[in-house]
DNA sequence: TCGATAGTTCGACAAACGACGTACAGTTCG
DNA sequence: CGAACTGTACGTCGTTTGTCGAACTATCGA
């Protein structure tokens, strides 16, 4: 069976600029949503995993947080896992534009450190 | 006389997404592009001014050096003033439609703080 | 029921960040 | 020269952020 997480997500209409560019400016969490938009909808453990990050579950957990919270990403429990996706759709709707370009760089423009 | 200040902005080979994004999250920082986008070149007062910013000489400067360092904006020295301007080439060049994107959200849209 | 799997939450800690004031440096003008 | 103007550099303070490990919750399968 499929539940919805809400309450957790903020509505399409809530979404701001200054937050969605918080949350991309990371290397994880850039890692995380470059993937997650090209291997499409997986669970945190896969995406981790496929994304390469070597970080601890804990702070995977966080970053995964961070950007649901800010409406980048969405999660729906599913069995034992959580299924993450992409909110282009409302992404798209309110920073049209923006996503593809995150999606499209290449990387090595992407950048390893928040500071380099 | 009018002369580049070099050696403190990175070459458009050396722009990164993640630092870009970074230096954009920041309301102040995010006004401070915006509005020298639509007004063009202006000296720091000048943009600070026109910003709407409420915020001290030597935070507008230290703001003024992140964008810098991430390669956003540009200042050249003209008598007694730094003339600041958008990279726009160079940053159409690198991350194409990202500049569209931020200038282009409403304001409605930006968001007054780092978490809200 | 027991154990394995999948994530979250909590507390801690170091590093980075934003804001400030003061002092400083370069330019222009009297 | 000396004062006014424009912005930088430095040191500090409090907050936020990224990371971790350990404990916890929930679901599924044997």
């Amino acid at each position: 069976m499929t539940v919805m997480v809400d309450g957790l997500h903020p509505a399409a209409s809530e979404l701001r600029l200054v937050k969605v560019l918080a949350a991309l400016a990371d290397p994880a969490r850039l890692a995380m949503v470059r993937t997650l938009a090209r291997n499409g909808e997986s669970p945190c453990t896969q995406l981790q995993d496929a994304a390469g990050l070597t970080i601890g579950k804990s702070t995977f957990s966080h970053h995964q947080k961070v950007l649901r919270e800010a409406g980048v990403i969405q999660a729906r429990i599913q069995g034992q896992q959580r299924i993450l996706t992409v909110r282009r759709d409302d992404l798209d709707a309110c920073f049209p534009g923006l996503f593809e370009v995150v999606l499209d760089a290449p990387e090595k423009l992407i950048g390893t450190k928040r500071s380099d």
